[in-house]
DNA sequence: TTAGATTACGAGTGATTGCTCGTATTCCAC
DNA sequence: GTGGAATACGAGCAATCACTCGTAATCTAA
C-alpha cells in the first residue's frame, strides 16, 4: 500500500503547475485532447516530460486539474451572470442580455474549455466535474423560469430549462467559429432565439 | 510511380464492403473515432486485420468512404423532407413538421453518423465530404425563407439560415440522448424553439 | 480444367506515446 | 552551513495501434 503522502509545494512548483496548465489548455485548443501529447504539453510549458509527472501522476489528471480550474473560472462567470438580479423585474431582452454576455464571453477568451468539455467521449470523471456547474445553471436558470412564469407545471419547467440550456450551448460553436465582423450580428441572432422562446413561453401564461 | 489499376471486385467484396461499413459505423458510435481500433472494426465485421486491408487502404479511407455513405443517406432523408413542397403556402408548423421529423429520424437511426460529423478534430477532407449536403442545406433553407419572406436582405438571410440549423443541429445531441418516454415532449419544443424565430423573422414582415 | 485474380488469414513490424528512472540541481528548515 | 525535500532533466521502456506480408483458399473467365 503506498504511503501517498502529499508533497509541500514550494512557490516555484505551484507556478509551474499554473504554467502546465496553461500550456495543456493551448495544445488541447490546437490539437484536441487524444491527439496532444503531454510530450508536447511539457515543452509547451517548457519543461521536460519527466518534470510533467513530478506535478500530475497521468495525463487523465492533468486533464482533471485544468477541468476543475476551468469550473471554478465558469463558476465564477454564471456568478457574474445571475447573481444579484431580480430576474422577474427585467424584460426577456435584459435577461437575455446579463445572462448570455458573460458565459460566451469565457467561452471564447478559453478555447481550451470545449476541448475538453465537448469531445464525444468525455470520462465519467470528467463529467462528473463538470457535473455541479451544469446542474447549478440547470437550477438557475429553472429559478428564472419559475420566478417569470409561475403557474407553470415543474416538469415542463425543467424540461424548457433544458432546451434553453442545450439552444445557448448548441450555438456556442456557430459563435466561436464566425470571425470578427460579422459575430456580433450572430450574437444578436442568438438571443433573439432564446427570447422568442422565453417569450412563447410566457405567452401560456 | 504506382500502377494503382482498380480491382475488378467481386459480389462477395462489396458484401464484405458493406459488411466492413456497417461494423465501422457501430465501433465508432460506441468508442468514438480515435479510441476505434482497426482491429476491433474488423473483429466486429467478423473478418481479420488482413482482410478489412483488402478493401480499405487505411482507416482515413474506411473512415471517408463510411461518410459517403452517410452523406448519400442523408441526402435521400434532406430530399424526402424538402422536395416536392410549396413551403410558401404552408404554415410554420407545417413546414417545421415536415422538415424536422424525417432528419431528425435520420440522427436517431444512425448514431455513427455524429461520431463521424462531430468530432472536434475534423480533418479538412471529411469536412470537404459533409459540405456538399451542408451546403445544399444552407441553400434549401435560404430558399424557404425566401419563399417566405421575400423582403428580407440577403445577408440577413443566410445568416437566419445559418442560425436556424445550428439551432437544430445543436439541438440533436438533447434529443438523442433523452430516453423514449420523454423524447416527444423534447422534440415539440425543439419545434417550438424553430417555429418561434421563424415567427419572429416573418413578423418583421 | 485451369490460370489468374480476388478474398482471406493472423502473426508480426514500425512508429507513436504515455510514462519511468537514475541522476543532478535548487530550495528551505534547522 | 547542511541535510533532506522539492524541482528538473531526458533518454528510454512498455504498451498500443495502424498497417504489412507471406501464404492459402475461393472464385471467375476462358
Amino acid at each position: 500500500m503506498p504511503e501517498e503522502r502529499p508533497r509541500r509545494r514550494q512557490a516555484r512548483g505551484e507556478r509551474r503547475i499554473a504554467e502546465i496548465l496553461d500550456a495543456a489548455a493551448g495544445v488541447f485548443a490546437e490539437a484536441g485532447f487524444e491527439r496532444a501529447t503531454t510530450n508536447a504539453i511539457a515543452a509547451a510549458a517548457g519543461i521536460s516530460p519527466g518534470s510533467l509527472y513530478q506535478f500530475f501522476p497521468n495525463k487523465a489528471a492533468l486533464a482533471q486539474a485544468l477541468a476543475d480550474r476551468f469550473v471554478a473560472e465558469m463558476a465564477a462567470a454564471h456568478r457574474a451572470a445571475f447573481d444579484g438580479t431580480d430576474f422577474a423585474a427585467l424584460s426577456v431582452g435584459e435577461v437575455a442580455d446579463r445572462v448570455i454576455d458573460p458565459i460566451l464571453e469565457f467561452n471564447l477568451d478559453n478555447p481550451g474549455f470545449k476541448a475538453l468539455f465537448a469531445r464525444p467521449d468525455m470520462p465519467s470523471d470528467l463529467a462528473a466535474a463538470a457535473q455541479p456547474i451544469q446542474g447549478a445553471l440547470l437550477g438557475r436558470v429553472t429559478a428564472i423560469l419559475a420566478a417569470r412564469v409561475p403557474g407553470m407545471p415543474e416538469p415542463d419547467r425543467a424540461r424548457s430549462a433544458r432546451v434553453l440550456i442545450q439552444i445557448f450551448q448548441g450555438m456556442v460553436p456557430l459563435v466561436v467559429s464566425t470571425p470578427e465582423p460579422e459575430r456580433p450580428a450572430v450574437i444578436a441572432e442568438v438571443k433573439r432565439v432564446l427570447i422568442g422562446y422565453l417569450a412563447s413561453i410566457e405567452s401560456l401564461k
